[in-house]
RNA sequence: CCAGCGGUAGCAAAGCGGUUAUGCAAUGGUCUGUAAAACCAUCCUAGGUAGGUUCGACUCCUACCCGCUGGACCA
């Protein structure tokens, strides 16, 4: 594969690609890259971090790039999910991996890191301290928004150091590209500045896309100006269940949020079932089939998104036959998600334990 | 450690020793071949915790816990 090739596939997972310079450097040196994405184990799965996380991962392996999964467990021990409970917070850990592999993601070609172990590291924690030093406090908490903070929350000390953490786990698994959502570009610029200060490798970034919510805007986030608070006001949020579709949901569940989603005719801005289309369904399938009543216009294929995207601009196609269709190919990527966790003990203890816990925010 | 102020439903925010706060969210309905918007209805055990006063306490008193602000101590 060429660096061509493989920066393509860096474009396809990334919505914003920051230092395309430097990996395409490093590519053409020959180095073997290292990306990472962190993830706290904090209650249940949606699709994004579920199904089209393992996509984007896979495209990252397919460009060459050995990608390594921090699994944030004293992250999420700091920011207080699960009760704080570190027990539970890794059954967590340990069920999402499953999940990634029932979606088929090639496990064994990802470092699945625990942040429990890298603390353990020599000199983590000086490095914490050294990121400390360099940064002040008011920047600090405002890298809180990649933890679903804001800086109006009252944050603990523990949470405070949370960012310092992350950036020095970006020092630590030796980095070329953190590759992690759009929410958590505070701390990966944060990265990027010390870097050279610090005497660490400067880390690119490539920020994927952030899927938003099922729920229409509200006047609050529609008056947002700045980008990046808009985008993360609009994402799907675990703590509202009809905001995402989760790897859980059942068939029902399926429709009945998609039936209940916002999707306004003719816009494709800020229309998540369009989004769903787009980030969801197209990468796993090549040609989609829209299946209408013979009344409605009959069925209709499309074979990538810009074509969808257009007709319904046009208002070739009602909503409801959009959502219907979409809650059909959403249950169609779910059920063999579904179908791993009944046939697989182990993988279905995990899960059983983790619906058992109670989810703290 | 001390003082002042505060802690009310998922969130925000009032009054009141007895009689519906309210807004947003949520839920149901009407209207549209979806949703949203609009309109109507619903929201069940709201009152930090433990006691006390009282016929009756979210409201008054005491203690404790937590938060904010300021101060003291230390340096």
């Amino acid at each position: 594969m060429t660096v061509e090739e493989k920066m393509k596939l860096i474009y396809q997972v990334g919505e914003e690609v920051i230092g395309a310079d430097e990996i395409k450097a490093k590519m053409e040196q020959g180095k073997e890259l290292i990306a990472y994405d962190g993830f706290e184990p904090s209650g249940r799965i949606h699709i994004a971090q579920g199904f089209v996380r393992a996509l984007n991962i896979q495209k990252m392996l397919e460009a060459g790039i050995h990608f390594k999964m921090l699994i944030a467990d004293w992250h999420a021990f700091a920011n207080n999910k699960m009760g704080g409970d570190l027990k539970k917070i890794k059954i967590v850990g340990e069920y999402f991996i499953e999940v990634w592999k029932a979606c088929g993601l090639d496990v064994d070609r990802v470092d699945f890191i625990w942040a429990s172990d890298l603390v353990k590291k020599p000199n983590y924690w000086l490095t914490v301290l050294k990121v400390g030093r360099v940064t002040t406090l008011k920047r600090m908490i405002r890298c809180s928004q990649i933890m679903g903070r804001s800086d109006s929350d009252n944050l603990t000390v523990a949470q405070i150091m949370y960012p310092a953490m992350q950036a020095t786990d970006i020092f630590y698994l030796k980095v070329d590209i953190a590759q992690l959502g759009m929410d958590q570009r505070k701390v990966n610029m944060l990265a990027r500045q010390i870097a050279d200060e610090l005497g660490y490798e400067k880390p690119a970034a490539v920020h994927h896309h952030m899927l938003i919510s099922l729920k229409p805007p509200t006047d609050v986030i529609q008056n947002v100006d700045d980008k990046l608070e808009r985008t993360i006001a609009l994402k799907m949020s675990k703590s509202k269940p009809d905001s995402a579709i989760f790897m859980t949901d059942t068939k029902e569940e399926i429709y009945e949020k998609i039936k209940k989603a916002y999707c306004p005719p003719n816009e494709i801005l800020n229309n998540p079932i369009l989004e769903y289309f787009r980030y969801v369904i197209f990468p796993k399938f090549e040609k989609i089939v829209i299946e209408r009543k013979d009344e409605y216009g009959g069925n209709v294929s499309f074979e990538s998104y810009s074509d969808l995207e257009n007709s319904y601009q046009d208002g070739k196609i009602f909503p409801l036959d959009l959502k219907d269709n979409l809650s059909k190919y959403l249950n169609d990527v779910i059920d063999p998600i579904r179908k791993y966790f009944e046939n697989n003990l182990e993988a279905r203890r995990l899960k059983d334990a983790v619906e058992s816990f109670e989810v703290t925010r």
